[in-house]
DNA sequence: CGGACGATTGTAAGCGCTTTCATTTCCGGA
DNA sequence: TCCGGAAATGAAAGCGCTTACAATCGTCCG
């Protein structure tokens, strides 16, 4: 029923072979018979069978993007920017997202499947040991993004440097007390920003007062990536000092924008402002922070997306090259809730 | 190099069709072979070839969405609808996006390849006449969302009446002079909402001023569904009127969320205020509506894509049922931008 | 004890295309 | 006119898997 090259073999007199020369445009085939082909290809409407291709060429002309919980904004952002890359090279993009960080671990296996992509962009995705090796040893052409491994090319933020550039940001304007809220501990970026903020804090003699942080540990299904987790730690927070107002921190910083949004309300439920009492820094710069008027330190997460498809179309063509690592720097975007003033959202695009 | 069924037959000792047989759980195996095929698999780290698969069996386990413009907030919400069913069943999902209309026929040819998908997902991209006969005629595997066609399941939802209900909220409101902001008009759902209003003014025996209407006809990558667009149009509106204040809307219907948020912008540049100069109703309820307090109308996004994927996995299942069409009601979601009392974001998740 | 029959397993023909190697064809030069 | 070599084409062997059909084996029944 389908239209194959037999058909057209036929119908214009050559052998299947040439047909698929012809659609190759390999070098050695007539003017004549090329015309001839094409010709009949059109008439009986013809269109090479993508899973045929693929098994005779070995290879898909697919990309696996595994992104655990398309819920974030995040995830959007890099996504868009490796659809917009991709759109400029031939490969189509498969996209393994999961609901909660549970099932990460199944979408890489299929994604991994032989024969199913000739790449891999692995978003928030460790490579753990075990797994690492496996796809190092099978020679998977694989990208790293906001994460990073010596054996793979790599897209990733300096999380540290923006957890230090948030404190000092929070020190210059005045705050001695200054509050963390945090994803859970197995989230990567969010031990390194903390860290970033005990450095900052170290570097004046200053240590990061247990009392003052507040983790979403609880959270196993997003890492505490979540409006919820950033309401309840504030609440937390504001909790162990509703005795000792004094006490209170003056200021917080919360490792994601989202957790920022959830911890704003909370100040805002009891009784306090933002950022009268309690002043705020996020982590991302998701959409929204600009309509909240959020102070927060901007991933260039699109950007971030394109180069990583830069790198793995990179690879494909040239399997041995070394692995390379492109490190961003997180840009500190001042809003309303650090005190710049009030400004409507700039309409761009 | 890659570990096949044969290398697997040979040391089980037993043939190729036997293995086969053992991995789609083929009940004809005696349990004893089974086992031992099983282990031997296991051992060399046999994993099937997804295209070999694919050629053999003559589908793909893969289903192709196309989206046009990944950057909208609308698409990412249905996407995470296909997702989150797409996981619940054993499809992959192949993400056909672009950054502009322009290119969407290129991605819908690209999907729709032999062999690349064995069902189709088309959000917002209308069938033509030439193009639904032709997947109509091959039997194709598709489900419309954001449009329909009687040949084809679709999710869609009645703009017709969202637009009926915006103005009628305005009107309950008091305003005379409502202003319409709209997409171009080659976008059908925008015409809907726009007739829609239309006829809500009708049914009161009143009639739409064009002067009271703008348009962003010169978007053409978007169809005008950008801030951007909203901004310019809602001075175009401000300045037909900047000699006769009195006669100026007193609120305006913005045919799309990002295109309200354009128009609140160009609102507080010309020094008026939202919503007491101007009140404002968008439609879609996107993430970022709740913190502008934009009242809207709301599309039940992620259902839709829920529903949709559950549409077509029917259908793949059972390719002669009726094609049927499914039509979600918008919402009226009643916030600040329409008097409704100031209330921080609830944190949902 | 022979044959029928059901349960297993094997053989081999695809699925639709690519690609190596061999063959044929076509020229220009001797 | 004949020959060598380049250009064009064809034959056929995969790519790794599925599956219709055939073959084999053991068992049960008359």
């Amino acid at each position: 029923m389908a239209v194959t090259i037999y058909d057209i073999a036929d119908q214009a007199r050559v052998s299947i072979a040439t047909v698929s020369r012809v659609f190759n445009d390999h070098p050695r085939v007539s003017e004549d018979t090329r015309r001839r082909v094409f010709k009949v290809a059109e008439a009986l409407g013809y269109e090479p069978h993508a899973s045929a291709q693929s098994l005779a060429r070995q290879q898909t002309h697919l990309i696996a993007a595994v992104v655990p919980v398309m819920t974030s904004f995040f995830f959007m952002e890099v996504l868009r920017g490796f659809q917009d890359r991709l759109d400029e090279s031939d490969y189509d993009l498969l996209v393994y997202a999961s609901r909660t960080l549970g099932t990460v671990d199944g979408q890489l296996g299929r994604a991994v499947q032989r024969g199913r992509a000739d790449g891999l962009l692995l978003v928030s995705t460790p490579l753990t040991g075990e797994r690492a090796r496996r796809l190092a040893a099978a020679r998977t052409a694989a990208v790293l993004v906001d994460s990073s491994h010596e054996a793979f090319d790599s897209v990733s933020v300096d999380n540290q440097r923006g957890g230090a550039v948030a404190i000092r940001h929070l020190r210059e304007r005045g705050h001695d007390r200054i509050g963390l809220i945090l994803p859970t501990e197995d989230s990567a970026p969010a031990r390194d920003r903390r860290a970033g903020a005990e450095r900052a804090l170290g570097e004046e003699g200053r240590a990061l007062d247990p009392e003052l942080v507040a983790t979403a540990d609880w959270d196993h299904d997003h890492h505490g990536y979540t409006r919820l987790a950033g309401y309840r730690a504030m609440q937390m927070l504001l909790d162990r000092f509703a005795d000792r107002p004094a006490d209170r921190p003056t200021a917080v910083f919360a490792a994601a924008d989202v957790m920022a949004f959830g911890a704003y309300r909370a100040v805002q439920e009891a009784g306090l402002s933002v950022p009268g009492d309690i002043e705020l820094v996020g982590f991302d710069d998701v959409a929204s922070s600009v309509y909240v008027g959020l102070t927060t330190l901007r991933q260039p997460m699109y950007e971030m997306g394109r180069m990583a498809v830069e790198k793995l179309v990179r690879r494909l063509a040239d399997p041995d090259r070394e692995p390379s690592q492109t490190i961003f720097a997180p840009e500190l975007v001042v809003r309303e809730t650090t005190g710049a003033p009030t400004s409507p959202a700039v309409p761009r695009l």
